[in-house]
DNA sequence: CCGACACTTCGGTCCCCGCCGAAACGTACG
DNA sequence: CGTACGTTTCGGCGGGGACCGAAGTGTCGG
């Protein structure tokens, strides 16, 4: 029957996904650490990432170029200047959900700003687009208290948290299919609001000043409008919503 | 100020993610094709896996070591063989989530078979404990139009949708509170059902004998009954449940 | 127009790891 | 027992890629 392989086959290219090279753009520390820089929804310079992992700014450039070819990163030349940002909120999503899989390894703490740092991470912090920490876990616990969440079948807005919402001036108007999903916290390792919902609550809370943003980190801080805000409208806990002191 | 690094950072030991560690599991292509074939939520041969990824025995031994170690397989030893499998549902989960996000990739078609397994594949498939494929995106839409599935808020089932899952007999009894979720097709680039709601209705249309198993492999076909109990009760039509011709 | 700066290219080193075959080990089966 | 078979260990080979420093390109600011 000789040569066979020429025939039908070509008629139907065949695409198989390829996990090996999605996989391997994260498999490094350094691009790992740049993705997981990224996560804050920010646009970062190649020579930011670069000090912020500790390699040579030639070896940014090559991390780089690699991640924005897998589609993983965007990019924008401005001048003499390289941002990079998460490709979008999918992609973000599924570096959190691979980061909440991975194993925990002990790190290599080397000062106490070091330490504190950590401790405000933990805490309080954005996942690209949403809240995560402690203080998320908090919020999505204290909506499921009041039932305006339910997990029957599945993470969900009840009846009354879709009125909740409304009435709090928090819905989101854009899109009437927004989406509820749940993150699962690294530190807490039990699931917060995300998706959609989790989204216009954040940038909510942004903007009637609940919370701020440390700096260019991914550290976020209630405030003292905040606590009273989140006890009287959800009942969370002060304590809960202390931060790790004052920095 | 000498010496500081021994002093509070070590009272509070920091665990970081180590999404490196985690994605280098699958950055191979040879483990990746373990992984993609362990989806089918069977007990694989360590002899198997070395056969259908095509490379030595002592090789899949050295991989093997590598994916158990790194708590995405687990292992059974009886006699002389080494059974292995996903560690849980929630591996398997992470895994096809990541394979949807992977670019696809043209494979090299060897043979006519190569080519009509892939048709089937991407026809019906078992995505570890539920279905996944045309089929599993045509069931999943039929809900949605019955009413019985509803996606505002994140995918939830209706209460309409409660009661026929109940009325069907389908109900997950063992847990109240069944999970939906859903899984993108890599196929399809659409969602389909999964999470315990999914498995419950796969398993029911095995039990019923809507649906077969074609041998060991991940490949599923719809039988005459199933054809005909998809269409009365979901009105799912019939010339998507057609299979890519009998083998 | 000249220096400072952000980034890139290039050359070179080093190490990790995927692969194999050969031999050893242990179990199953006649 | 001895043979067959599934799996493991070991040695060795080869390639890919992560890293750096030094030199080059382009841009901004004085």
């Amino acid at each position: 029957m000789g040569d066979v392989h020429a025939t039908a086959a070509d008629h139907h290219p065949i695409d198989r996904p390829d996990l090996a090279a999605l996989a391997g753009l994260l498999a490094d520390r350094t691009r790992a650490a740049m993705c997981l820089a990224l996560l804050d929804g920010r646009t970062w310079t190649a020579t930011e990432l670069a000090r912020h992992t500790g390699v040579a700014a030639s070896t940014a450039t090559a991390h780089l170029n690699r991640l924005v070819a897998g589609g993983l990163l965007e990019e924008e030349r401005r001048g003499r200047h390289r941002h990079v940002r998460l490709a979008d909120a999918d992609t973000a999503e599924m570096i959190e959900s691979l980061a909440s899989h991975a194993p925990l390894r002990p790190a290599h703490v080397r000062s106490l700003r070091d330490a504190h740092r950590h401790r405000s991470l933990t805490h309080a912090r954005t996942c690209f687009d949403h809240l995560a920490g402690t203080v998320a876990v908090a919020i999505t616990d204290a909506l499921s208290d009041r039932h305006l969440l339910t997990w029957d079948y599945g993470p969900t807005l009840t009846p009354e948290g879709k009125d909740w919402l409304r009435h709090e001036g928090i819905a989101d108007h854009r899109d009437n299919r927004a989406h509820v999903r749940t993150c699962l916290d690294w530190t807490e390792r039990r699931p917060h609001l995300a998706g959609a919902v989790g989204a216009a609550l954040f940038r909510h809370a942004l903007e009637r000043g609940w919370m701020v943003r440390r700096g260019t980190t991914r550290i976020v801080t209630v405030t003292e409008e905040g606590r009273r805000a989140l006890r009287e409208r959800l009942g969370v806990e002060e304590g809960v919503l202390a931060g790790p002191g004052d920095v």
